[in-house]
DNA sequence: ACTTAAAGACTACAAATGTAATCGTAAGAG
DNA sequence: CTCTTACGATTACATTTGTAGTCTTTAAGT
């Protein structure tokens, strides 16, 4: 069996096209790109290079309707942030992500709902944990 | 005057030099070289190579000491975690930290300290905002 | 003084990325 | 039935990135 692991390793643009997918799939190009309208101006015959790239590296399906095709992710959203996110605290902070909400904070501001949602995450652990 | 808010875009392979010399400047190239030994194999040109590409972006300065540069970085570590983890939060978990928090938590395990830390964090926030 | 090794400068080169344009085909407009 | 057009496939091309190799110069060893 493959490596079910495999790092896909999706660049920058790839991303914003995936994540148009991710609000909404199955989607057909033209779709993913009026999406992307509102946000990028970006050439459509750029958008299919980038979905053409995704379905090559594995990160996108599609299913043919008619003469188009209907594209759809295949990692979730979910799986994905969770990879990155490690990775990310991993490289900046040694893996610690405390310092990294510190950073955060410190040059955003956060509001009460970010701070109320951080305290349900905390007590939530320390009930799975006492 | 010139956007000082410029965005070097500094790549993988040269934020592992830059983190070299976040350890410790400044350096020599050669320690520099050193100090990556014991995490990465790379080749001492590959080293010279991304120092170079570093100096010419900006991020590293140096200067002359008889034959050899010696450098140093132009952006403090905490500069430029603050601003690339504001961008992955805002890229990733469109600006809340909470899921992000969440998404890490759920994924790694965090320590007592994590939380520890979390809880100062807040607690302090709560403090500036009453 | 001569030779050599090491430092930095310059060059190399394939793969990935951003950003499309062109080609061939088939579905729809008339 | 024919012409146009909208799809996907293929091709393009400059830049960035990873990963070194070669060239030039000079300090250091003998």
């Amino acid at each position: 069996m493959t490596d079910a692991s495999e790092k896909p390793d999706i660049s920058n643009a790839e991303f914003d096209v995936l994540d148009a997918l991710w609000e909404g799939s199955p989607a057909t190009s033209s779709e993913v790109v009026a999406r992307l309208n509102s946000r990028k101006s970006w050439h459509d015959k750029t958008v299919k290079t980038l979905l053409g790239r995704l379905v090559k590296k594995g990160v996108l399906g599609f299913e043919k309707q008619q003469r188009q095709y209907l594209y759809y992710p295949l990692i979730a959203r979910e799986d994905y942030t969770k990879k990155e996110t490690t990775n990310f605290v991993s490289r900046l902070f040694k893996g610690k992500i405390a310092p990294m909400v510190a950073g955060f904070a410190n040059n955003n501001s956060l509001s009460k709902q970010d701070v109320d949602e951080l305290k349900a995450l905390i007590q939530k652990w320390e009930e799975d944990n006492d």
